[in-house]
DNA sequence: TTCGTGATTAAGTGCACACATATTTGCAAG
DNA sequence: CTTGCAAATATGTGTGCACTTAATCACGAA
């Protein structure tokens, strides 16, 4: 394709995995520096750079200044992992979606979402429970705690017509946050809730989302059995 | 610092970010081009395409040639998910690793193994059946199948010294893979040596790798109840 | 020997410029 | 009204250069 000796990041890139792989770079080893393989695969230090920037942010090789390149000894594999909005990754299915609202109430939060939301203890919270339906099956339960004060448009919202998932995306500027999955038994009214036997094993997750040091919302979300989170490396 | 008026691409990123949060630059709306923002941040192109790239692969825009940068409708956020071989992930919570082997044949694969690994109806596999400890308590169960033919190496590989998990990432040089998390209840066997109730809700993730267009292993790794799998946005 | 301390070096970043490439847009022919 | 093609344009990428920053190394003083 290019006559000439340029080539282009994704190429630079490519060898240096070639290298990798077929253990030219030994595990440990360091690798030469960016000068160095410039110059040896006829392109700039700048296209090495980005070459090698995006290998490391991979997992696949550490780089720190003056240390020079390694080639990872232990590559710590980086996966990405798409959170969409759960309408979105149904329609994505090409399922029918739809949303019940279960119950959506001011009260007093559970411990261990005060503590996920750093609540003093008597502040009351906004708590929405709705069940997300794929093609009419359940597919996720979702149990949301919203702070009324960081977030006061959620007292105005009808989560009969929008989950609250979806409206928190919609409607609340982004910021941080965090996610943990894990595996929990379904209780009777989950089990209820879902169409599936009580104690089945449920995949979950949960998230906490702020603002600058405001927490904004937790959620869990409980997933029908059967249900796969999936990703490639 | 700078007193002048250039800015770095994390500058840039950052003011970028704040006019997305504070919705100056409502979702899905286009943004200025890059030499109209480098021209209004005092900076170059380059740097402005540096900070944009990044914003965009956090999924927060959306860029395409020609067509401009808009700010993304349904921000599918992407979290970053890191894969460390298990003896690293349990000595980075200060936990003492140790690792016994259950079992070690060479056997027919069951058809959900012999489906992700894509081999022949009567090719033997090497199954590999191992514990993964921490602090003396069970972590998770490693039931990993090689195809010998693709890591003829495995054959001679003393498992009782090594997790297949980590000899694995030693020596057998990376390619690509699929990751899938989701749930399931402990069987009797499982449940023994997890050293938990039947029946239990267990974390489960499996990862199929392969070289090229070569499968070369297939895992089930099975965590003990109350694992999670933690990340942050 | 140990502890600064400064020189050295490799990666990190910024910039001006040029060209590549993918899309859109608009105009014109059918 | 549709189709085809060319122009315009925003992002994508490569290059050469310069400067910054962090880590290491070597040297000399305590």
């Amino acid at each position: 394709m290019n006559a000439d000796s340029t080539k282009s990041w994704q190429a630079v890139r490519a060898e240096v995995l070639r290298r990798i792989r077929d253990r030219e770079w030994k595990p440990g080893e360091l690798v030469p520096h960016e000068a160095e393989l410039a110059r040896e695969l006829g392109c700039s230090r700048t296209t090495v750079n980005r070459a090698l920037r995006a290998v490391a942010e991979d997992g696949l090789i550490e780089r720190r200044r003056r240390a020079g390149t390694r080639v990872a000894l232990h590559p710590v594999r980086k996966a990405r992992l798409d959170i969409p909005v759960i309408r979105v990754e149904i329609e994505n299915r090409g399922l029918a979606y739809s949303y019940s609202l279960i119950s959506q109430a001011e009260e007093l939060p559970p411990p261990a979402v005060r503590a996920r939301l750093q609540s003093p203890p008597d502040h009351k919270m906004l708590h929405v429970l709705g069940l997300h339906l794929a093609d009419g099956c359940p597919y996720a339960l979702e149990d949301r705690w919203i702070d009324p004060d960081a977030v006061p448009e959620a007292r105005e919202a009808d989560f009969t017509q929008i989950s609250p998932n979806e409206w928190l995306v919609l409607t609340v500027p982004f910021g941080g946050g965090d996610i943990a999955f894990s595996a929990v038994e379904a209780g009777p009214d989950e089990a209820e809730a879902l169409d599936c036997a009580p104690g089945a094993a449920l995949f979950v997750t949960e998230r906490t989302t702020w603002r600058g040091s405001r927490m904004l919302t937790t959620v869990q979300l409980l997933f029908a059995p059967r249900y796969r989170l999936h990703t490639r490396i």
